[in-house]
DNA sequence: CCTGTTGGATACGTTCGTGTATCGGATACA
DNA sequence: TGTATCCGATACACGAACGTATCCAACAGG
Protein backbone atom coordinates (compact mmCIF):
# COMPACT_ATOMS: atom_id res chain seq x y z
CA UNK A 1 0.00 0.00 0.00
CA UNK A 2 1.29 3.88 -0.69
CA UNK A 3 0.32 5.25 2.41
CA UNK A 4 -2.96 5.36 4.01
CA UNK A 5 -4.78 6.67 0.96
CA UNK A 6 -7.27 3.60 0.73
CA UNK A 7 -10.45 2.86 3.16
CA UNK A 8 -9.34 0.26 4.52
CA UNK A 9 -9.60 -1.10 8.23
CA UNK A 10 -9.22 1.67 11.01
CA UNK A 11 -6.01 1.83 12.32
CA UNK A 12 -4.74 2.43 15.74
CA UNK A 13 -1.61 1.09 16.46
CA UNK A 14 -0.64 2.68 13.12
CA UNK A 15 -1.10 6.16 14.75
CA UNK A 16 1.06 5.79 17.34
CA UNK A 17 4.12 4.38 15.46
CA UNK A 18 3.58 7.67 12.95
CA UNK A 19 3.53 9.87 15.85
CA UNK A 20 6.54 7.94 17.72
CA UNK A 21 7.99 8.48 14.02
CA UNK A 22 7.77 12.06 13.80
CA UNK A 23 8.85 13.05 16.97
CA UNK A 24 11.56 10.65 16.90
CA UNK A 25 12.56 12.59 13.58
CA UNK A 26 12.45 16.25 15.47
CA UNK A 27 15.11 15.57 17.66
CA UNK A 28 17.21 14.13 15.05
CA UNK A 29 16.40 16.80 12.66
CA UNK A 30 16.85 19.30 15.56
CA UNK A 31 20.17 17.75 16.41
CA UNK A 32 21.92 16.95 13.61
CA UNK A 33 20.10 18.73 10.42
CA UNK A 34 17.63 17.74 7.60
CA UNK A 35 20.03 16.56 5.16
CA UNK A 36 22.45 15.59 7.53
CA UNK A 37 19.60 12.82 8.13
CA UNK A 38 19.19 9.05 7.11
CA UNK A 39 16.05 7.37 7.03
CA UNK A 40 17.29 4.63 9.49
CA UNK A 41 18.60 7.67 12.39
CA UNK A 42 14.87 8.34 12.30
CA UNK A 43 13.94 4.80 12.54
CA UNK A 44 16.48 3.84 15.06
CA UNK A 45 16.15 6.92 17.52
CA UNK A 46 11.82 5.67 17.30
CA UNK A 47 13.00 2.44 17.74
CA UNK A 48 11.46 0.83 14.49
CA UNK A 49 12.51 -0.82 11.55
CA UNK A 50 13.09 0.59 8.09
CA UNK A 51 9.75 -1.44 7.15
CA UNK A 52 7.54 0.83 9.63
CA UNK A 53 9.40 4.07 8.02
CA UNK A 54 7.95 2.90 4.22
CA UNK A 55 4.94 1.83 5.37
CA UNK A 56 4.05 5.36 7.05
CA UNK A 57 6.22 7.74 4.84
CA UNK A 58 6.80 8.00 1.23
CA UNK A 59 10.28 9.36 1.74
CA UNK A 60 12.34 11.47 4.10
CA UNK A 61 10.99 14.81 2.57
CA UNK A 62 7.41 14.06 2.87
CA UNK A 63 7.91 12.99 6.73
CA UNK A 64 10.00 16.46 7.16
CA UNK A 65 6.75 18.09 5.31
CA UNK A 66 4.63 16.61 7.62
CA UNK A 67 6.51 17.11 10.87
CA UNK A 68 6.28 20.87 9.91
CA UNK A 69 3.06 20.79 9.17
CA UNK A 70 2.02 19.20 12.38
CA UNK A 71 4.49 21.56 14.65
CA UNK A 72 3.50 25.07 12.78
CA UNK A 73 -0.17 24.51 13.68
CA UNK A 74 0.62 23.53 17.25
CA UNK A 75 2.48 27.13 17.45
CA UNK A 76 0.64 28.80 15.05
CA UNK A 77 -2.72 27.99 17.85
CA UNK A 78 -0.57 29.09 20.62
CA UNK A 79 0.75 32.49 19.19
CA UNK A 80 -3.45 32.41 18.63
CA UNK A 81 -3.99 32.05 22.07
CA UNK A 82 -1.52 34.11 23.77
CA UNK A 83 -2.72 37.22 21.38
CA UNK A 84 -6.45 36.89 22.29
CA UNK A 85 -6.27 36.81 25.67
CA UNK A 86 -6.90 39.66 26.81
CA UNK A 87 -9.97 42.43 26.38
CA UNK A 88 -10.11 44.74 23.02
CA UNK A 89 -7.38 47.21 24.18
CA UNK A 90 -4.41 45.60 23.56
CA UNK A 91 -1.78 45.53 25.84
CA UNK A 92 1.50 45.56 23.71
CA UNK A 93 4.35 45.01 25.90
CA UNK A 94 2.59 42.03 27.51
CA UNK A 95 1.74 40.67 24.41
CA UNK A 96 5.02 40.77 23.62
CA UNK A 97 5.83 38.77 25.38
CA UNK A 98 3.45 36.35 25.64
CA UNK A 99 4.37 35.62 22.20
CA UNK A 100 8.07 35.89 22.34
CA UNK A 101 7.62 33.12 24.98
CA UNK A 102 5.69 30.83 22.38
CA UNK A 103 8.28 31.51 19.80
CA UNK A 104 11.32 31.91 20.64
CA UNK A 105 11.90 29.80 23.20
CA UNK A 106 12.56 26.14 21.92
CA UNK A 107 15.42 26.06 20.15
CA UNK A 108 15.21 23.17 18.81
CA UNK A 109 11.73 24.31 16.85
CA UNK A 110 13.64 27.39 15.92
CA UNK A 111 16.43 24.89 14.22
CA UNK A 112 14.15 23.15 12.43
CA UNK A 113 11.83 25.74 11.13
CA UNK A 114 15.14 27.41 9.91
CA UNK A 115 16.37 24.11 7.70
CA UNK A 116 12.48 23.85 6.64
CA UNK A 117 12.79 27.93 5.27
CA UNK A 118 16.07 26.12 3.51
CA UNK A 119 14.30 22.73 1.72
CA UNK A 120 11.46 25.78 1.14
CA UNK A 121 13.55 28.16 -0.96
CA UNK A 122 14.77 25.22 -3.07
CA UNK A 123 11.62 24.21 -3.78
CA UNK A 124 8.53 26.52 -5.11
CA UNK A 125 5.79 24.32 -3.77
CA UNK A 126 6.95 23.69 -0.55
CA UNK A 127 7.56 27.30 -0.11
CA UNK A 128 3.81 28.09 -1.11
CA UNK A 129 2.73 26.06 1.99
CA UNK A 130 5.30 28.31 4.38
CA UNK A 131 4.18 31.53 2.77
CA UNK A 132 0.47 30.59 3.77
CA UNK A 133 1.37 30.14 7.18
CA UNK A 134 3.74 33.10 7.11
CA UNK A 135 0.34 34.95 5.78
CA UNK A 136 -1.87 33.49 8.25
CA UNK A 137 0.55 34.67 11.51
CA UNK A 138 0.54 37.86 9.48
CA UNK A 139 -3.23 37.87 9.66
CA UNK A 140 -3.98 37.29 13.00
CA UNK A 141 -1.07 40.21 14.19
CA UNK A 142 -2.86 42.71 11.51
CA UNK A 143 -5.78 41.94 13.13
CA UNK A 144 -5.35 42.43 16.66
CA UNK A 145 -2.84 45.38 16.05
CA UNK A 146 -6.33 47.03 14.46
CA UNK A 147 -8.02 46.54 17.78
CA UNK A 148 -5.73 48.33 19.45
CA UNK A 149 -5.66 51.77 17.02
CA UNK A 150 -5.91 54.40 19.42
CA UNK A 151 -3.66 53.34 22.16
CA UNK A 152 -0.61 53.43 20.18
CA UNK A 153 -0.26 55.36 17.02
CA UNK A 154 1.38 53.53 14.00
CA UNK A 155 4.20 55.28 12.37
CA UNK A 156 3.13 56.36 8.73
CA UNK A 157 5.54 54.90 6.41
CA UNK A 158 4.35 51.21 6.95
CA UNK A 159 1.23 51.50 6.17
CA UNK A 160 -1.76 50.41 7.33
CA UNK A 161 -1.81 47.73 10.28
CA UNK A 162 -0.70 45.18 7.30
CA UNK A 163 2.10 47.10 6.63
CA UNK A 164 2.63 47.28 10.50
CA UNK A 165 1.96 43.09 11.17
CA UNK A 166 4.66 42.59 8.04
CA UNK A 167 7.16 44.41 9.87
CA UNK A 168 6.61 42.58 12.86
CA UNK A 169 7.30 39.35 11.25
CA UNK A 170 10.41 40.92 9.85
CA UNK A 171 11.74 41.75 13.65
CA UNK A 172 10.92 38.68 14.59
CA UNK A 173 12.39 36.81 11.81
CA UNK A 174 15.70 38.89 12.23
CA UNK A 175 16.12 38.48 15.99
CA UNK A 176 15.62 34.59 15.00
CA UNK A 177 18.94 34.56 12.94
CA UNK A 178 20.92 36.34 15.18
CA UNK A 179 19.41 33.71 18.27
CA UNK A 180 20.48 30.98 16.52
CA UNK A 181 24.02 32.06 16.24
CA UNK A 182 24.27 33.27 19.90
CA UNK A 183 21.99 31.03 21.53
CA UNK A 184 21.08 34.13 23.98
CA UNK A 185 17.76 33.92 24.79
CA UNK A 186 17.46 36.93 27.07
CA UNK A 187 19.39 38.72 24.57
CA UNK A 188 16.92 38.15 21.55
CA UNK A 189 13.60 38.62 23.71
CA UNK A 190 15.23 42.46 24.99
CA UNK A 191 15.57 42.77 21.02
CA UNK A 192 12.17 41.81 20.20
CA UNK A 193 11.00 43.97 22.78
CA UNK A 194 13.30 47.10 21.66
CA UNK A 195 12.52 46.49 17.47
CA UNK A 196 8.57 46.14 18.14
CA UNK A 197 8.02 49.50 20.38
CA UNK A 198 10.28 51.21 17.38
CA UNK A 199 8.89 49.87 14.75
CA UNK A 200 4.92 50.44 16.18
CA UNK A 201 4.86 53.24 18.15
CA UNK A 202 5.28 56.55 16.56
CA UNK A 203 8.70 57.39 18.46
CA UNK A 204 7.74 59.67 21.42
CA UNK A 205 7.17 56.76 23.35
CA UNK A 206 9.85 55.44 24.81
CA UNK A 207 8.11 53.20 27.63
CA UNK A 208 7.40 49.69 27.34
CA UNK A 209 10.42 47.71 28.02
CA UNK A 210 10.80 45.56 30.56
CA UNK A 211 14.00 43.30 31.48
CA UNK A 212 13.39 39.96 30.93
CA UNK A 213 14.84 37.12 32.40
CA UNK B 1 50.41 15.93 2.24
CA UNK B 2 48.09 17.61 4.26
CA UNK B 3 46.77 20.67 2.50
CA UNK B 4 48.97 22.85 2.04
CA UNK B 5 51.00 23.79 5.18
CA UNK B 6 54.44 22.53 4.65
CA UNK B 7 56.74 25.22 2.90
CA UNK B 8 56.98 23.56 -0.61
CA UNK B 9 57.76 24.66 -4.10
CA UNK B 10 55.19 27.83 -4.85
CA UNK B 11 52.21 26.82 -7.19
CA UNK B 12 50.62 28.10 -9.48
CA UNK B 13 48.15 25.55 -11.29
CA UNK B 14 47.13 24.69 -7.33
CA UNK B 15 45.54 27.88 -7.05
CA UNK B 16 43.32 27.81 -10.19
CA UNK B 17 41.92 24.21 -9.19
CA UNK B 18 41.16 25.68 -5.83
CA UNK B 19 39.45 28.93 -6.98
CA UNK B 20 37.95 26.30 -9.95
CA UNK B 21 36.70 24.03 -6.99
CA UNK B 22 35.41 26.76 -4.78
CA UNK B 23 33.75 28.58 -7.93
CA UNK B 24 31.64 25.02 -8.89
CA UNK B 25 31.12 24.53 -5.25
CA UNK B 26 29.34 27.42 -5.08
CA UNK B 27 27.40 26.99 -8.07
CA UNK B 28 26.39 23.52 -6.71
CA UNK B 29 26.03 24.58 -3.13
CA UNK B 30 23.15 27.35 -3.84
CA UNK B 31 21.24 25.17 -6.49
CA UNK B 32 20.70 21.59 -4.28
CA UNK B 33 21.91 23.21 -0.52
CA UNK B 34 24.79 22.28 1.65
CA UNK B 35 24.00 18.37 2.88
CA UNK B 36 22.71 17.30 -0.24
CA UNK B 37 25.87 17.88 -2.01
CA UNK B 38 28.46 14.65 -2.65
CA UNK B 39 32.25 15.54 -3.09
CA UNK B 40 31.91 13.69 -6.36
CA UNK B 41 28.94 16.06 -7.75
CA UNK B 42 31.40 19.16 -6.60
CA UNK B 43 34.07 17.61 -8.62
CA UNK B 44 32.19 16.93 -11.29
CA UNK B 45 30.79 20.73 -12.35
CA UNK B 46 34.40 21.77 -11.55
CA UNK B 47 35.72 19.01 -14.06
CA UNK B 48 38.36 17.68 -11.68
CA UNK B 49 38.42 14.36 -10.03
CA UNK B 50 38.13 12.92 -6.78
CA UNK B 51 42.25 13.26 -6.10
CA UNK B 52 41.98 17.19 -7.06
CA UNK B 53 39.67 17.49 -4.59
CA UNK B 54 41.29 15.69 -1.85
CA UNK B 55 44.42 17.36 -2.46
CA UNK B 56 42.89 20.66 -2.14
CA UNK B 57 40.69 20.13 0.76
CA UNK B 58 40.42 17.89 3.51
CA UNK B 59 36.70 17.44 3.55
CA UNK B 60 33.29 18.57 2.37
CA UNK B 61 33.08 20.98 5.86
CA UNK B 62 36.62 22.94 4.81
CA UNK B 63 35.51 23.34 1.69
CA UNK B 64 32.56 24.81 2.79
CA UNK B 65 33.99 27.34 5.18
CA UNK B 66 36.50 28.68 2.58
CA UNK B 67 33.76 29.43 0.44
CA UNK B 68 31.93 31.45 2.81
CA UNK B 69 35.14 33.22 4.09
CA UNK B 70 35.97 33.92 0.89
CA UNK B 71 32.47 35.17 -0.30
CA UNK B 72 31.65 36.68 2.65
CA UNK B 73 34.90 39.09 2.75
CA UNK B 74 34.42 40.12 -1.16
CA UNK B 75 30.30 41.36 -0.08
CA UNK B 76 32.24 42.63 3.04
CA UNK B 77 34.57 44.96 0.97
CA UNK B 78 31.57 45.66 -1.76
CA UNK B 79 29.51 46.68 1.36
CA UNK B 80 31.87 49.01 3.62
CA UNK B 81 32.80 50.52 -0.16
CA UNK B 82 28.83 51.69 -0.65
CA UNK B 83 29.17 52.98 2.71
CA UNK B 84 31.60 54.55 2.45
CA UNK B 85 31.23 56.61 -0.97
CA UNK B 86 29.78 60.10 -0.05
CA UNK B 87 30.50 62.62 2.00
CA UNK B 88 30.76 63.11 6.16
CA UNK B 89 26.81 63.68 5.38
CA UNK B 90 25.09 60.13 5.31
CA UNK B 91 22.20 60.29 2.40
CA UNK B 92 20.42 57.08 4.31
CA UNK B 93 18.17 56.90 0.96
CA UNK B 94 20.74 56.18 -1.11
CA UNK B 95 23.32 54.57 0.98
CA UNK B 96 20.76 51.75 1.54
CA UNK B 97 20.22 51.57 -2.23
CA UNK B 98 23.44 50.99 -2.83
CA UNK B 99 24.04 48.80 0.08
CA UNK B 100 20.98 46.88 -0.85
CA UNK B 101 21.81 46.28 -4.50
CA UNK B 102 25.33 44.45 -3.21
CA UNK B 103 23.13 42.46 0.02
CA UNK B 104 19.64 41.35 -1.96
CA UNK B 105 20.37 41.08 -5.20
CA UNK B 106 22.56 37.67 -5.29
CA UNK B 107 19.77 35.20 -5.04
CA UNK B 108 22.64 32.51 -4.78
CA UNK B 109 24.54 33.92 -2.40
CA UNK B 110 21.47 34.29 -0.19
CA UNK B 111 20.82 30.80 -0.18
CA UNK B 112 24.42 30.02 0.21
CA UNK B 113 24.79 32.15 3.18
CA UNK B 114 21.64 30.73 4.75
CA UNK B 115 22.75 27.30 4.62
CA UNK B 116 25.77 28.17 6.26
CA UNK B 117 23.76 29.86 9.13
CA UNK B 118 21.91 26.25 9.96
CA UNK B 119 25.35 25.05 9.84
CA UNK B 120 26.98 27.55 12.01
CA UNK B 121 23.50 26.71 14.28
CA UNK B 122 24.79 23.42 15.18
CA UNK B 123 29.12 23.55 15.43
CA UNK B 124 29.77 27.14 18.09
CA UNK B 125 33.08 27.03 16.38
CA UNK B 126 31.58 28.26 12.96
CA UNK B 127 29.24 30.16 15.15
CA UNK B 128 31.98 32.01 16.41
CA UNK B 129 33.25 33.05 12.76
CA UNK B 130 29.87 34.09 11.23
CA UNK B 131 28.85 36.24 14.50
CA UNK B 132 32.46 37.67 14.10
CA UNK B 133 31.71 38.67 10.81
CA UNK B 134 28.36 40.45 12.10
CA UNK B 135 30.19 41.82 14.40
CA UNK B 136 32.37 43.82 12.12
CA UNK B 137 29.05 44.34 9.18
CA UNK B 138 27.79 46.44 12.33
CA UNK B 139 30.62 48.18 13.36
CA UNK B 140 31.09 49.24 10.06
CA UNK B 141 27.09 50.44 9.95
CA UNK B 142 27.49 52.14 13.49
CA UNK B 143 30.06 54.18 12.50
CA UNK B 144 28.43 54.94 9.23
CA UNK B 145 25.20 56.04 11.66
CA UNK B 146 27.82 58.27 13.98
CA UNK B 147 29.06 60.34 11.46
CA UNK B 148 25.29 60.82 10.38
CA UNK B 149 23.57 61.86 13.60
CA UNK B 150 21.97 65.23 13.49
CA UNK B 151 20.82 64.82 9.84
CA UNK B 152 18.36 62.05 11.49
CA UNK B 153 17.20 61.85 15.19
CA UNK B 154 17.88 58.16 16.21
CA UNK B 155 14.72 56.63 18.18
CA UNK B 156 15.87 56.80 21.84
CA UNK B 157 14.78 52.86 22.16
CA UNK B 158 17.58 51.09 20.53
CA UNK B 159 19.95 53.40 22.92
CA UNK B 160 22.76 54.53 20.27
CA UNK B 161 24.26 53.92 17.43
CA UNK B 162 25.18 50.71 18.34
CA UNK B 163 21.81 49.45 19.07
CA UNK B 164 20.59 51.04 16.00
CA UNK B 165 23.19 49.25 13.88
CA UNK B 166 21.34 45.87 15.41
CA UNK B 167 18.34 47.44 14.03
CA UNK B 168 19.49 47.52 10.36
CA UNK B 169 20.84 43.90 10.44
CA UNK B 170 17.99 42.43 12.25
CA UNK B 171 16.28 43.96 9.88
CA UNK B 172 18.39 43.15 6.82
CA UNK B 173 18.39 39.29 8.46
CA UNK B 174 13.95 39.46 8.39
CA UNK B 175 13.72 40.83 4.70
CA UNK B 176 16.34 38.14 3.82
CA UNK B 177 13.65 35.67 5.23
CA UNK B 178 10.87 36.58 3.34
CA UNK B 179 12.86 37.12 0.18
CA UNK B 180 13.90 33.62 0.14
CA UNK B 181 10.56 32.56 -0.01
CA UNK B 182 8.44 34.71 -2.31
CA UNK B 183 11.82 35.32 -4.68
CA UNK B 184 10.55 39.23 -4.94
CA UNK B 185 13.46 41.41 -4.93
CA UNK B 186 11.80 44.63 -5.54
CA UNK B 187 9.24 43.55 -2.84
CA UNK B 188 12.32 43.10 -0.79
CA UNK B 189 14.19 46.41 -1.34
CA UNK B 190 11.24 48.17 -0.80
CA UNK B 191 10.27 46.58 2.75
CA UNK B 192 13.67 47.25 3.63
CA UNK B 193 13.47 50.40 2.96
CA UNK B 194 10.23 50.67 4.64
CA UNK B 195 12.01 48.95 7.99
CA UNK B 196 14.99 51.10 8.00
CA UNK B 197 13.25 54.57 7.83
CA UNK B 198 10.80 53.31 10.23
CA UNK B 199 14.01 52.39 12.51
CA UNK B 200 16.27 54.83 12.01
CA UNK B 201 13.93 58.37 11.78
CA UNK B 202 12.27 59.40 15.11
CA UNK B 203 8.72 58.88 13.08
CA UNK B 204 8.18 62.05 12.45
CA UNK B 205 9.92 61.75 8.83
CA UNK B 206 7.96 60.29 6.38
CA UNK B 207 9.90 61.14 3.34
CA UNK B 208 12.91 59.27 2.34
CA UNK B 209 11.27 56.66 0.24
CA UNK B 210 11.69 55.68 -3.11
CA UNK B 211 10.08 53.29 -5.06
CA UNK B 212 12.99 50.52 -6.53
CA UNK B 213 12.67 48.95 -9.82
C1' DC C 1 -12.23 -18.00 20.23
C1' DC C 2 -11.35 -17.80 15.29
C1' DT C 3 -10.04 -15.68 11.17
C1' DG C 4 -8.78 -12.40 7.76
C1' DT C 5 -6.55 -8.26 7.31
C1' DT C 6 -2.97 -4.95 8.58
C1' DG C 7 1.47 -3.25 10.33
C1' DG C 8 5.93 -3.76 11.10
C1' DA C 9 10.37 -6.83 11.04
C1' DT C 10 13.81 -9.26 8.53
C1' DA C 11 16.72 -10.33 4.72
C1' DC C 12 18.51 -9.28 0.30
C1' DG C 13 20.63 -7.14 -3.76
C1' DT C 14 22.10 -2.79 -5.43
C1' DT C 15 23.64 1.73 -5.87
C1' DC C 16 26.35 5.59 -4.42
C1' DG C 17 29.83 7.91 -2.23
C1' DT C 18 34.02 7.68 0.35
C1' DG C 19 39.03 7.58 1.29
C1' DT C 20 43.49 5.80 -0.08
C1' DA C 21 47.38 4.26 -2.63
C1' DT C 22 49.69 4.49 -6.76
C1' DC C 23 50.97 6.32 -11.24
C1' DG C 24 51.98 9.53 -15.09
C1' DG C 25 52.03 14.15 -16.83
C1' DA C 26 52.85 19.02 -15.77
C1' DT C 27 55.62 22.72 -13.72
C1' DA C 28 59.12 25.55 -11.55
C1' DC C 29 63.82 26.42 -11.32
C1' DA C 30 68.78 25.90 -12.50
C1' DT D 1 66.83 21.86 -21.56
C1' DG D 2 67.12 18.84 -17.79
C1' DT D 3 65.22 17.24 -13.55
C1' DA D 4 63.28 17.10 -9.05
C1' DT D 5 59.08 18.01 -7.28
C1' DC D 6 54.32 18.66 -7.26
C1' DC D 7 49.56 17.87 -8.65
C1' DG D 8 45.84 15.65 -10.24
C1' DA D 9 43.94 11.16 -12.51
C1' DT D 10 42.94 6.36 -12.07
C1' DA D 11 41.87 2.13 -9.72
C1' DC D 12 40.39 -0.25 -5.79
C1' DA D 13 38.23 -1.81 -1.57
C1' DC D 14 34.98 -0.64 1.73
C1' DG D 15 30.86 0.88 4.07
C1' DA D 16 26.45 3.13 4.38
C1' DA D 17 22.01 3.70 3.10
C1' DC D 18 18.45 2.63 -0.01
C1' DG D 19 14.15 0.27 -1.66
C1' DT D 20 11.84 -4.13 -2.08
C1' DA D 21 10.02 -8.61 -1.32
C1' DT D 22 8.69 -11.71 1.91
C1' DC D 23 7.20 -13.26 6.42
C1' DC D 24 5.31 -13.26 11.11
C1' DA D 25 2.66 -11.11 14.80
C1' DA D 26 -0.87 -8.11 16.36
C1' DC D 27 -5.33 -6.74 16.10
C1' DA D 28 -10.38 -5.79 14.83
C1' DG D 29 -14.71 -7.99 13.74
C1' DG D 30 -17.73 -11.69 14.03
Amino acid sequence: MAVGETTGRVTRRRVRTRANLLDAAFAVFAAKGFGRVSIEEVCEAAGYSRGAFYSNFGSLDELFFALYRQRADQIADQVAGALAVDGPGLDVPAAVDRVTEVLLLDRDWLLVKTDFLVHAARDPAVAATLLEHRARLRAAIADRLARARGHTALPAVLGGTDGAAHAVVAAYDGVTTQLLLDRDTGHARAWLGRLLTALLTDGSDTTGQRTTA
